[in-house]
DNA sequence: AGTTCGCATGATAACGTTTTCAAAAGTCAG
DNA sequence: CTGACTTTTGAAAACGTTATCATGCGAACT
């Protein structure tokens, strides 16, 4: 029997040396069949060991297992997927990876998925013109997904989930709740209050607002700053925009040290803080002395920096993580769109004072 | 025949209502067949216009294509991928994602596998054991894969390439060259003893290193440096490690400012020196006056902090598109392990200068 | 001993595509 | 008007897996 079993020991290699040109061809990986052939069992029962759906006796179980090792067996996931419906793939579409809230968040998701035995893709979409998105966008469609999350931080991600169908689990992650969908969010609205009214506590006559660009009008942040402002009878300065590049910040702070009616400045995020603060410093003033600088999300760099930034933590691993769980649901066939809100917590560091007396 | 074709224009929903508890159902997604039959035309052609392999006459083209629009048809890439053979997800294998020059990496392996219309799965895994590492590794191999891009950073990338079978394309990316696979990788030795000869140039007597976890004994940058210093006759003192953590930098810069006689520091990496730098201010000597420190890959918070890190530019956008590169060719069959290696250009700032006269 | 039950097993269908291959329908030249 | 092409079309097979169903076998019960 033995020898019978021998015999058989090679898969089916027909075309593995299909031609002269070909130098190194990887061989035509195992199937099932292959399997199934070498331990002598029927293909449904290979199955069963694989998926463990159903018994199978000790003796048969255990050729199936050698042959699988013997044959370098990996089972085939189209095939898999085909026949069960079932995908496994999450895609998450975000404009950047490098920012540090969408690479911490998308880590988070990544955790979250793997552990429940889904994979990852992530698209990145730039966001040039709506057409260009939705190509982007129904290219990543093309794939087996089981569902999707968009991170709407800013305005591409508002585009790509207007580009988006809606027959397909998704899921947005954002700084504030809108329409009807299922998000994820960090309740940037209160933070950005409390931060605001933090700095106003501290004697400052108001707070001047640094906003990075938002997913829509207005981004929570800046939303809880008005708000915030108006509760305490402060005046509301106009706005100022940076953008995500590292310098715009520098060139705002150089602008802002201009004036020294400015005391307080509440940034949209950490990197803009950071710029704000080294051109407040390269025109010779001091913060926090002469001006307070805070930021939003607790970068790993905050507590570095000199000063360091006080700053609102947002736990963005813990963001991913619930924009996957309500991901989840939806797989399974949940109705209605579920929200997940966490709130985060401000954190005292140096770069925020008392304004200087006058 | 209008009528005819009306009758039929609903995909079969056999189980769109399959019990009284699901409120809400994901309608079965239409097939190919189902196209076909409200074209009225056979499910090959379909396929035709679809794939554009043959010639379709323009009336059946335009009947189908009004039916895909009308039923919403996507293509199931499973049953594609099936048939052909063929896959299109490249897998990332990485340790984490947060860290600059990891992310900035998958970024430009993202770009250009989009644009060769593959799709990036990133895979984090965390270093802990071995057998951890082949559990992640495997269920990873789960995914239908058309090849795979190992970020060998660090001592996790080792382990990840160490439990990786080789009958799959495979492309590590990293700062030195090592074994016989396929690698993109960054010449780190050749900048890192630049960088040590710019410090020595300036008068230091000799530089200290902080050097990052390392993917194997001693990592390119810290090979460069001892190399530099061997070859100006200076002397090599013990290297100093720190962790990827923030704070590590900063602890490592305290005890460095107790001792008067080092003037010169060169960090494995940006984090690392920014972290030196803030221990070295905090201890109450200035950097560059009393003390040089410089950084290495150029990210994009050096040129903001103050004083603005001297460092070296690496391209780790164009690092990830090589690496792809590196991939593609592997995939299109080609046989030899190829290499493809950049030289991290210098960027002068302000936080190296001559020491300080005594 | 005969009948029924439970369980392991295998044959076969199904999943949604693409890929042959053969047939049908034109098209052109003679 | 016929024969030989070329082009368009559809039928059927194939891809590798899981699900369904029937079968055979031994054990347990009457």
């Amino acid at each position: 029997m033995s020898e019978a079993i021998a015999d058989d020991l090679t898969p089916a290699q027909g075309d593995l040396y299909s031609g002269p040109t070909m130098s190194r061809t990887f061989a035509k990986p195992a199937s099932i069949a292959d399997v199934a052939r070498v331990a002598g069992v029927s293909v449904p029962t290979v199955s069963r060991v694989l998926t463990g759906a159903a018994k199978v006796s000790a003796e048969r179980r255990e050729r199936v297992q050698r042959a699988i090792v013997e044959l370098g067996y990996r089972p085939n996931s189209a095939a898999r997927a085909l026949v069960s419906g079932k995908q496994t793939i999450i895609a998450v579409m975000t404009s950047d990876t490098t920012i540090y809230g969408y690479s911490a968040t998308i880590e988070g998701i990544e955790v979250a998925a793997r552990e429940a035995g889904f994979f990852v893709v992530i698209s990145v979409i730039e966001f040039s013109d709506a057409a260009e998105v939705d190509r982007a966008v129904s290219l990543a469609l093309g794939q087996p997904l089981a569902g999707i999350i968009v991170l709407k931080f800013d305005p591409a991600g508002v585009q790509i989930l207007k580009s988006l169908p809606r027959d397909i689990p998704l899921v947005a992650v954002s700084g504030e709740l809108d329409d009807s969908l299922s998000q994820a969010v960090l309740d940037e609205e209160a933070a950005g209050a409390e931060m605001t009214r933090y700095l106003l506590g501290l004697g400052h006559a108001t707070v001047h607002h640094v906003s990075i660009p938002p997913s829509r009008k207005e981004d929570g942040r800046t939303i809880g700053w008005r708000k915030a402002l108006a509760e305490a009878g402060a005046e509301t300065p106009p706005i100022i925009s940076a953008s995500w590049a590292a310098d715009s910040g520098v060139r705002i702070g150089l602008g802002l040290a201009a004036r020294p009616d400015i005391t307080a400045v509440f940034c949209g995020n950490d990197e803009v803080a950071m710029g704000v603060i080294a051109g407040v410093v390269d025109s010779g003033r001091r913060v926090p002395d002469d001006v307070s600088v805070v930021g939003f999300d607790d970068h790993p760099l905050s507590r570095i920096w000199r000063p360091g930034i006080t700053t609102a933590m947002q736990d963005f691993g813990s963001l991913g993580k619930r924009a996957f769980s309500l991901l989840a649901l939806q797989i399974e066939g949940e109705e209605s769109p579920a929200r997940s809100s966490e709130r985060p917590p401000l954190v005292i560091r140096a770069s925020a004072a008392p304004p200087p007396r006058r």
